[in-house]
DNA sequence: GTGGTCTAGACCACA
DNA sequence: GTGGTCTAGACCACA
């Protein structure tokens, strides 16, 4: 079962934390198509937010179509982002789990690891379509 | 210059998501001491984000001692968080740069990116000590 | 400006019965690209519900495409749903409108005109292609 | 027999739909007194709720005086809600008949149709009567 | 001033 | 028991 953590500190409100980190799960194949997401009280349980923002950030995914919240019943992944490449025992994910190990060992915080890997996105599609899916474009300004 | 990009949607807030790319660019070393931060004007120009949201953030970093606001003359970094091991032409970069690349060219996403390395560091972290630092500790049950 | 108006006892919950008469207001072309919906607190002052719940039909609103919230400035409709064929000078238009002060006019309640035109629009979608936009499919028994 | 369809998706709560849905029936002479209702086992066959829900739904129709459940029998009709000017053959429901198939051949969804027939009562009873039965008066400001 | 988040708590819908 | 709506109120983000 996924396991939410919320960093109160962050200033990202606490229902995109929850949102973020069940997608990621969606996209790494942690979750799977008829998963059952904690319940609300599980999560207050484990987290201290209270309920209703635990169903504001359910009822986000499910405007999102990934999840269904089935009142009496509980809340269940409907559709999953899981990636070919990204499995467990893919190339792609052994060499992330290597790199990162030894990025830490060097003494890199969680913070440089996540730096060093967005400035390489960002570098790489700058280089590319800078329209790449998931990467917001530029806002004009008004 | 940095080229701050602020997505509107992503429910994190505008002078939050102005911090933390500043502070990847400090630890990338994209910034060093000395260097000036664009004017809230200009950050106005490029975001369309109103000066006060800009001046929040500044703010904010000012107050975490990486910056200091000078009254007419602009805003400065006084600190660095530049890492070695993280520079422009370390292996970990070079590493990271071509691994990225494989990826994107694997069709992930950008997102699909940051959710594999963020699963990597939490596999890690939970291997090892998992109060290292950046990632926040669970959350005592009220 | 849009008048809501909230049926208490009709055990649909205020927030759909918000979003609902802004959809119908767009079909309608009352509301127009750029229109500023009234604020939260106008709803408030207006139907007596809280300030929440107005927001959070906007938010539904804003998931669908359908407007954009603004801190500060208020919520503007950014998507038309106007039809060719529903404008105030249609054929059909003359026609609904003459149709319906015929009704009301030998007697028939609100609920009875709109219950004819329901049943007209099932008999009409049964015929033809029972999977006719709108129309929710019935659902598989599980 | 009345064929509920129940439109989950749609924020009104199921039991409000079978409510609804068999008071138009009656507005439309569909159902008629002595006639049966479907047991909530046929409902729950066709629908996919829980019999608790249909059960629920046909307390509150017994409550509003129009059906009658009898123990191990099943639930019957008391009350008709027909109109005359309703029926099968009456001048009005030709034309609606016919204006909605128009409207549906010129394009419009279920939707568009019920905004306009919405618009067009509303209009109308702004004129007349704000009164008028069916139609929710103004909330009073608090 | 306008929207946004979060909370506690009451009550409801559904299984 | 699980999710859903609504409220009042506190505090925040943004213009």
């Amino acid at each position: 079962m996924i396991d939410y953590r919320i960093d109160r500190g962050s200033g990202v409100p606490a229902y995109v934390q929850i949102v973020e980190q069940t997608e990621r799960a969606l996209r790494m194949g942690f979750l799977k198509v008829g998963d059952k997401l904690p319940t609300a009280k599980e999560v207050v349980a484990a987290t201290a937010i209270n309920p209703n923002t635990v169903l504001r950030a359910y009822r986000d995914l499910e405007q999102a179509g990934l999840v269904e919240l089935r009142r009496g019943l509980g809340t269940f992944v409907t559709r999953s982002l899981a990636r070919p490449g990204a499995e467990d025992d893919s190339p792609l994910r052994r060499e992330v789990t290597d790199w990162v190990t030894r990025a830490r060992a060097e003494g890199l915080e969680r913070a440089d690891v996540l730096a060093m890997v967005t400035a390489a996105l960002d570098a790489h599609d700058d280089e590319h379509d800078s329209h790449a899916p998931g990467r917001p474009p530029p806002e004009p300004a008004r």
